[in-house]
DNA sequence: ACTAAAAATTAGCCTAGACTAAACATTAAA
DNA sequence: TTTAATGTTTAGTCTAGGCTAATTTTTAGT
């Protein structure tokens, strides 16, 4: 008959895993004096405040946050090496799966955010290696190395740019299949050369030429996700 | 605020996709007229019997199987075709670590035991067909097709043969990490060009030749879990 | 400074899927 | 045919991770 777990130091759970992933990603959202907010949470994992906070009290207990009560909580070292492993899972997925199985860049978050959880170390690094150590997955974003070190390079946004000027896409975060499948059926692409012609005012639509020749109106929001290079820096971005 | 689940039609778990799956392949080794045990369910899931009466009844509830209290339970049409599918997801990965990344064949059961679960339609069918679609995995099972068909064709164990007639190695049925590796270690794969030169009294070991060349002692229950065709039949065996 | 709104926490409850211990059924052996 | 051994089920617990409702703390607006 099956044996008691006893206290053999249990792996973390996926919900563990989900709960550190968003919160090193909204770390980098929130003002460096503050810190994660329950709430913001609760709705980025579709779950209850109450639910959070009762989650919260377990990750401190096993010292992979520190919760100061009613301020809001940051990842200790040890909490974010699992959600750097999880991002690095992630997104040497995508790029394995738009590499070698013919996925597009729009169908391949879906997979990871499942799959990310239940992956070996063994079957990251093949795939990794494999794929000849990429550096950023089929969005952009870089890939963390094994001991969870990430690039940190800030990119400026389509948005926030000058008109007129010439840069490359680099990076586009957190878009939904659907718009990611809007902005390849445009012709933009990572590495794709971008001038924006024009913006209209009160945040609107940005007016943008792409490679050179079709012209675009392209949301405000949309051009916050775009990060860029200037053209001259890299000729065509990691991919 | 999330929302509560309501009448939904929920995605089976994965503890019912391990029972199902399991009931699948102690079926075939349960005589006809009788079900699966209990007791053989809680042995293979490493769980004690209250804990299998206890699933069950709710499978039984969702008509995935039959369950006749005290004389065990059978596979509805609806039950087998989950286990299908964890077979076909299994084998399918399996064969795609051995082909795609490198893998051995002792290594790649315990990532898909995990991974079958969580793979999706989509993914499993490009791993199919990038391998060519094939019809057998890396330890020669046969992999279900889409709608859940099975070869199901019996093939005679070496322990079983006749002296002195050569056979090849067609499947190795569920055999431990370590002794995959120390038949491989002997030269022996699918494949394999095999005689069998004696058998010990007792069920003892037997005594083969490995394509033509080393003579080797093999423990009895090793051979019952060697499964051969005739030499001649294919000259070598799906792979 | 005071109050209303927003955010966070507490308290109590629920379900899935495990567990043990005890009761009950079936089968095989004497 | 009775009994011992074996297998199965029932009854009652437990933990993980959700939930709602009520309460408390912090923040923002007058």
């Amino acid at each position: 008959m099956p044996r008691p777990s006893a206290t053999v130091k249990t792996a973390p759970s996926r919900a563990w895993e989900d709960y550190l992933k968003i919160i090193y990603k909204l770390e980098s959202l929130t003002p460096a004096n503050k810190g994660v907010q329950t709430k913001d949470l609760a709705e980025r994992l579709a779950v209850s405040k109450a639910s959070v906070t009762n989650m919260l009290k377990k990750l401190a207990e096993e010292a992979l946050i520190q919760h100061e009560p009613y301020y809001g909580v940051r990842l200790t070292d040890s909490g974010r090496k699992i959600a750097m492993k999880m991002i690095r899972n992630h997104r040497i997925l995508e790029s394995y799966l738009v590499a070698r199985l013919g996925y597009s860049w729009d169908e391949v978050d879906e997979e990871a955010e499942t799959l990310e959880h239940f992956l070996s170390d063994k079957l990251v690094d093949r795939m990794w290696n494999d794929l000849g150590q990429p550096t950023h997955d089929p969005h952009g974003s870089p890939i963390p190395d094994v001991d969870g070190h990430i690039e940190n390079k800030p990119l400026p946004a389509l948005s926030h740019l000058e008109h007129n000027t010439p840069v490359r896409v680099a990076r586009i975060k957190n878009r939904s299949p659907e718009e990611l499948r809007y902005l390849a059926s445009i012709g933009l692409h990572l590495g794709s050369r971008i001038v924006v012609k024009n913006q209209a005012p009160f945040n609107g639509p940005l007016l943008i030429e792409i490679d050179g020749a079709q012209l675009h109106a392209l949301d405000h929001r949309m051009g916050l996700a775009i990060h860029v290079t200037p053209a001259h820096e890299a000729d065509s971005p990691h991919v």
